[in-house]
DNA sequence: TCCTTAATGCGACGGACGTTGCGTTAAGAT
DNA sequence: ATCTTAACGCAACGTCCGTCGCATTAAGGA
């Protein structure tokens, strides 16, 4: 493997300083909402100096994004519940609860995708993996024979979880947990029957 | 009727400056997208000055806000194809061209809906409004027998038109006409069979 | 036509934002 | 323990953004 030069230094200050930053951008976003997010106040909160954060993250929506990555879990897969119906309910609670989380930081990358094309690749891939993973969801159905061969996963998915998107950060009105499910309900009831 | 006083001045000038600032809007749009967008730049190729747009608009989300507003249809009302199925489809093809449209002022709308809560409300307002009109498929459906009565119509237009919003606006990635109308049929399928 | 007064044009100001040069600290290697 | 050098702290600078006071224009009524 070819080794590289020093490769940087992801030693201890660097790392308790991202740490103390990415604390401070959660805090800040939890009291004011994203669009009182600023950099100076990040590092006014962090007690780390202002030059820090712009060479280091560039900008508010680079701070988000390194947010999502610090808490993207690179283990997590899908629950199996043993039926169709109840992996899709599940994926769907796990959609639901975070978008609704106060403070939501998948809503916060949303906005910022927005502004930066950075902001906007780093979501898009965090939801390409995401779905990539959740395909399992629809493999296993497939093997137990629950469904119709040569469905097209991407296209069940997106019928359940969408509309939760749509009326969470979209619409911008409520949606309950039940009302989420139902939709999950509902994908699950089109790939059984074809 | 409440005459009220002077109500302000709708005149000539007033609308001319209006005129060539959304158009300055559209065109900036075009050329350099949302985040490129800026009052500096709209005032200079309206010939608008600056001072009037901080003035009557007050920022760049206000600005689009305008744009949307202006741009509404007080008549529209879904098409009428003689089956839900092909008014969903309709309707999806509507939206689909909304949101891939060069310059699209909705994705635009939806990029200022997160800077500020008058744009984020000007969104919800013209969104209700949409989907109680488009209720009116739903109804029409009703009518025929072709559903199951009780049938939510929000949560139905939801599992149709979620799909697009999603792919387009969130997950950024292309998606064909023909996917649109077939999440329309999705849609149309499950309102069919209870 | 003249008068009143919104609406717009104009210049300048203050503040927030992002950048740069340089000194200081500490991580990692010897 | 010592050295090298990323990473960080610090202060100052230039730019962009939004606001304010005042002059000018023209819409709508008398």
């Amino acid at each position: 493997m070819t080794e590289g030069q020093h490769a940087s230094r992801p030693g201890g200050r660097t790392a308790r300083v991202r740490a103390d930053v990415l604390a401070a951008v959660e805090a800040e976003l939890a009291e004011q909402g994203y669009d009182g997010l600023t950099i100076d106040g990040v590092a006014a909160r962090s007690g780390v100096h202002r030059t820090t954060l712009y060479r280091r993250w560039k900008t508010v929506p680079g701070l988000l994004v390194d947010l999502l990555e610090a808490g993207a879990d690179d283990a997590w897969e899908p629950a199996d519940t043993g039926s169709l119906e109840g992996d899709l309910i599940a994926v769907n609670r796990e959609v639901h609860a975070a978008l609704t989380a106060r403070p939501s930081i998948t809503q916060a990358v949303i906005a910022a995708s927005f502004r930066t094309p950075e902001a906007a690749e780093a979501l898009t891939r965090f939801w390409e993996d995401r779905y990539a993973r959740t395909a399992l969801v629809v493999r296993r159905a497939a093997e137990r024979g629950e469904l119709a061969p040569g469905l097209d996963a991407h296209q069940l998915l997106l019928t359940a979880t969408a509309p939760i998107y749509h009326q969470l950060v979209l619409l911008r009105q409520p949606m309950s947990r039940p009302e989420a499910d139902e939709h999950a309900r509902t994908a699950a009831l089109i790939a059984l029957r074809p």
